[in-house]
DNA sequence: TATTGTTATACTCTATAACTATA
DNA sequence: TATAGTTATAGAGTATAACAATA
């Protein structure tokens, strides 16, 4: 009597699901050498991809405010995470870049996230696995339809095997 | 040649769609009339589920210290959103739990972040919405299964269709 | 003068430690 | 004394506003 999958049914796995990778991915942040805040890990996600902006574009692209953004560079510095090096082109314009250290961190982090949700995936029959794909990337596809500037993507290690 | 998704093919679509959701979770977080901080929100989650508890249980639950909790619970209070009764049993214990409002508020933020799920869903095919929701519950269970106690279920407003 | 980045100040979250009051 | 809860005190994240230096 009930051929397909109703809306409310999709909201609540896929609610159930998110949550439980939260709360995974949670469990994975605090076992690294030098602990990052949030907020830094934000900063390092946004420089990863535009590495040598300056101070003002970083603030924006994380929605925040340059004094913010200044501190949490104060303290990702300090780690030695992130470079601050003058602009060639403005004296008054820093550049900003993740240091050697600090992409190798993001890596590792990557790493230990994935390795989290593949210890998952990989207790799935292959059939099962091709249809979680599947509605996935209906569902994503959708997403971005809906949403089409507003997807979180995560390009870096995502090479199909 | 490539009859069913290998695991890392899940493992970048599913950290997709779960990276899509948090950024449309955190759109639907400042909508409020009462803003409230991340750190609340989870007092909230927690209080919801075990109303009447004391402060150190709290704490425990949360894995947060006494103080940071007594701090939190002040705030709540402030707006609104939390009760502090002394508890009838022991005079040093205090039953702390969700005030009308609060709760009101809680169902609120529910359904705001279920509406934004809700557009996308709605836009897939009945079929791909079987799909979906078959992968999804075998991930849900594979989860369970392999982190039995760390699973974060929303059960609130999980009636089937 | 306008812009970039940094401090000044203030508020919240967090934790450890000290304190109060109960058991 | 041991425990529950609340305050000190301190450090980090956040923002607005004031400030320095540069364009």
């Amino acid at each position: 009597m009930r051929p397909h999958a109703g809306v409310d049914d999709v909201l609540q796995v896929l609610t159930q699901v998110v949550e439980q990778i939260e709360v995974m991915w949670e469990r994975s942040k605090d076992v690294s050498p030098a602990p990052i805040s949030v907020s830094q890990l934000r900063v390092m996600f946004v420089l990863e991809k535009s590495s040598g902006t300056n101070l003002r574009a970083l603030g924006e692209a994380l929605d925040a405010a340059p004094s913010s953004v200044s501190r949490l560079c104060d303290r990702l510095q300090a780690v030695g995470f992130l470079d601050r090096a003058l602009s060639p082109t403005s004296r008054r314009e820093v550049e900003l870049s993740l240091s050697e250290r600090g992409r190798a961190y993001l890596l590792d982090l990557r790493e230990r996230r994935r390795e989290h949700l593949r210890e998952i995936v990989g207790e799935l029959p292959p059939a099962a696995r091709s249809t979680l794909v599947s509605g996935l990337r209906k569902f994503r596809d959708a997403a971005t339809s809906v949403h089409p500037l507003e997807d979180g993507h995560d390009e870096a290690g995502s090479q199909s095997a």
